[in-house]
DNA sequence: AATGAATGAGCCTTCATTCAT
DNA sequence: CATGAATGAAGGCTCATTCAT
């Protein structure tokens, strides 16, 4: 009520730093999760494991997270973020160094395609929550807002490659199919590679990649048309 | 145990019988926790559930299967079965109406890859199990033998691809990449459709190998010799 | 399947004994419960207690009782035919000296009542558990049948009751007035009377339900149609 | 803590302020718990939500009552202010178009009784708190002292019943008996009402009280003389 | 071979209470 | 005074697995 000797920017300066305070603690759990996730995968991930690995009783978990769930879901926000700061790094890194000319849009392509496929290639961590995302969350965890929340960051990270392709002179309506295939392939060549069963072919998922990126340029209307 | 009186052959014809019985209700066990996995999903699928719809008691099951894992394994052996018969069967029914000529061998991978796709697609618990397969089975459940064994029967429904890609003027090294590429795809897309994430993009399963199927008739060497 | 050397009367003499095994051990739980129950109140009766009374984990309760309240239920119907064995107990006792005439109508009538009081004056945890019944009984644990069931039970300890006051000239709407308030006033005694509060008022439970039953002669209508 | 350079009698003055905060924060929170209560049921009435309602913390509370059982305690005196308060607003309504003659002395008592009966039968949740003093209260939360407080105002909301027995000729002892089981009565219809068993008997609890009343009438002295 | 009892570990969650700040 | 973090105990329940019978 009184606030004897403290004026209100002291009062806000504490509950600024309490409030980071607790966003630091969130992280900290949510680390936590984070290293029982990937060291025993997401079944051994309860709120106890959390817990214990956080240094916290498994009851004091509760005060940041109002469930299970919804740690989960913060798990998963947080690698949306890592991708899409790595995405946008890689596009970043072209426009450096970019030349003109639409074969440069091309490349722009490539690069967010790859910087994407790469992300999940080398965090496979990361890739086991994204398969989350699309399949385990509750319902309560996962609010429709929050669902639409995590399906625009995904989207997001895609962006690049949208543009690109609009650039490049695909249709609205193309574009959509090219994005939604290349993420499809993306996928699939991710589960195969980090499942192992890759080698069951003898390729590797590096190739596919490149293989399918080769067959897009095929189909650039652009350069179709240039012929 | 005991064997009072009765000659080796007796003996022999005997452990026979029995090992034809109890194949049977292995059998019989495993059609059980497959109901229960087609009706209730994966994780439905408790040792008391199987045994509950085989008319068992749990502890009964031990007496065929040494634990939870070695079930799965079979259950996804079957799953396996089932793919390789619906695929087989996809062939069969060209093969009775076939006309001559190349253009029929594309027929036959287009149905062979919508065969495995659509197996899949209207079977979204075997993708479960597919799924299951590439991730989570516990190395206690999936000897190495048996991984392998299981590896071919996938490969065993991808075939056809093989054949008609062969027919079709794919190099060796081609046919791999483009069964890998394909195989990918597919399983890209039945994830994207599976979890419902492919709404997040305006785009069914359907349109999307359809039209990856479009683009691989681009490639074909015979048809781009024969322009 | 096969029973080899045991005939079917042997399998089921098997079947009674384990099913006896079963219920004497259903009973042990009970006790254990009822014991928890009697010692530390209804909210102290957790599974776990239970089980360490019974000398089990809390897990093998599940074995015998499918939840909780499954096992307040059962309290609550073995309380109920114990009340039930008393006031039967009670009626048969003045058959055995019986004379001729209406006073014993009526005496059979208070003798009635009183059985119903001093049962659960005499044994307190058993209104406990009643006023448990009355309340807090989820309804997974109380189905309708179940409800039904018990309550029937609790008429069946004051069909005495409507007996005599038949055969007293109550008609059978005075009869149901009467019995429910005898119920209703023994209840609030006994309440009165267990919590202590009586002291408050300087009386005795007993006393109080003399004094109803001294009132209820007054309204007895053969008696009032003699005067 | 510190009292600089400031005299008895201010500090005395503070005291006295702060003392009228504390009670004012004390029955905040008190209120809150009621309205909890209300709402909710005695179950819900948590610590946290409490402190919810009062726009407090859960820790907060603390500072003003010593633990649960406390406030329990507490809401029950308010429960019986309200009790207090609705019978005496109803023999105030009585008196104000009061006739004379005995047979108003009667109809005091009957309203009176009713008055009682009515506020637990419209306030099913202040019966639950008052059914909670009678049992489930621990000591900590009641002390001897806080006990004879509660009883006392308990007997004050039946004090116009007992004046309203003497003027109609009742003796001391007399008054004890049916005053204690006018109670008694009340609190076992109350008791089936709320629990619904009544039902299972065909009468309304209005009509209960009513048949008790009206064979009470058959009992009062002056009238019986009158006769 | 099959039962059914039993274990023991685990699950998520709630709660009153304490205490440093 | 009030907060908010944290504890520790408890709660009901599920499950794979074992084992005597």
């Amino acid at each position: 009520m009184y606030n004897f000797g403290m004026n209100q920017a002291a009062a806000t300066a504490r509950d600024l730093r309490q409030q980071a305070l607790a966003d630091a603690k969130r992280s900290h759990i949510l680390n936590a999760a984070t290293s029982v996730f990937i060291e025993f995968g997401l079944e051994a991930v309860s709120m106890r494991e959390i817990a214990k690995r956080a240094g916290y009783t498994a009851g004091a978990i509760y005060s940041y997270f109002a469930n299970k769930e919804e740690i989960y879901g913060a798990l998963l926000a947080e690698s949306l973020e890592r991708l899409n700061a790595f995405v946008s790094e890689a596009e970043r890194a072209i426009s450096l160094n970019e030349d003109t000319g639409s074969s440069n849009d091309f490349l722009v392509l490539q690069k967010s395609v790859l910087a994407f496929y790469q992300f999940y290639r080398d965090n496979p961590r990361d890739l086991d929550l994204g398969f989350y995302l699309f399949q385990g969350l509750k319902p309560r965890g996962l609010t429709n807002e929050w669902d639409s929340q995590l399906n625009a960051r995904l989207r997001d990270a895609m962006r690049p490659q949208e543009i690109a392709l609009s650039k490049l002179g695909f249709s609205k309506n193309e574009i959509d199919t090219e994005v939604t295939a290349i993420f499809a392939h993306i996928v699939g060549v991710l589960l195969l590679n980090h499942t192992g069963r890759i080698r069951m072919f003898g390729k590797s998922a590096d190739e596919l990649i490149k293989h399918y990126l080769d067959n897009l340029a095929l189909r650039i209307p652009k350069m179709t048309k240039q012929k």
